[in-house]
DNA sequence: TTGCAATATAGTAATATTGCGATATAGTAT
DNA sequence: ATACTATATCGCAATATTACTATATTGCAA
């Protein structure tokens, strides 16, 4: 069907999914590292330097706002994309619980 | 095209995307989270912890392990699945250093 | 052997995703 | 007003994903 379940999981499981999953793609891991490297967030030239054209990049910026991991706001004719920390904060939290419950327990039973 | 351009992205950013997009999904989550909370990993029951018929948990469950998730070995009639750690802590230290870079540089422009 | 329980695989339908060209929009400059 | 630049949206085609039913497989037990 190509369409998720999500009724029936909890609200928790399906926020995280939609983050992790914006992020489940080499573009947008490309943009948020990119967004890391440079030293301001005002910056225009995020299509040059992704191998994917203009339309594409656009849908997948899209993707991340939507998903709260990154903020753009209009400054001029150009946009100023930058890193959302809460929304990345969030998902961070989610792999630090993983980690800790691995650590709590041994389980070194495979 | 619904196909990844691959090619135009490095292992690094095609690897990590792998894993974190196998996470994307709340019935992946739920796996994770519940594999995370039984005390043991020899558990034959994920099946009747999700609201999803048997064949679709089974097709999760090959995904997370493609991605190096989680492991999975046969115990007689049962399968013994746990979460591989070296696949969580790859994904992890990329949000760690996410983090690192953000706390590095101040990015409060926006 | 036969039957059962647990899991996997095949096949399929519905929907989602990815990527692009064409076009629209908005701001800025001449 | 016109032209240019930057970004977004539309519409499409190709492929991927999700979920299911039906069926296969495997191991164990009677």
């Amino acid at each position: 069907m190509g369409i998720t379940k999500s009724e029936k999981f909890t609200q928790e499981q399906n926020d995280l999914a939609v983050m992790i999953k914006a992020l489940g793609h080499p573009a947008r891991i490309a943009i948020i590292e990119y967004l890391l490297k440079v030293n301001t967030c005002i910056c225009g030239d995020i299509v040059g330097e992704l191998p994917l054209a203009q339309p594409t990049v656009s849908q997948h910026l899209k993707e991340l706002k939507n998903a709260g991991l990154i903020k753009g706001s209009i400054e001029g004719t150009t946009i100023c994309y930058c890193i959302d920390e809460k929304g990345i904060e969030k998902v961070k939290s989610f792999f630090d619980g993983v980690q800790y419950s691995l650590d709590e327990k041994n389980n070194n039973c495979c």
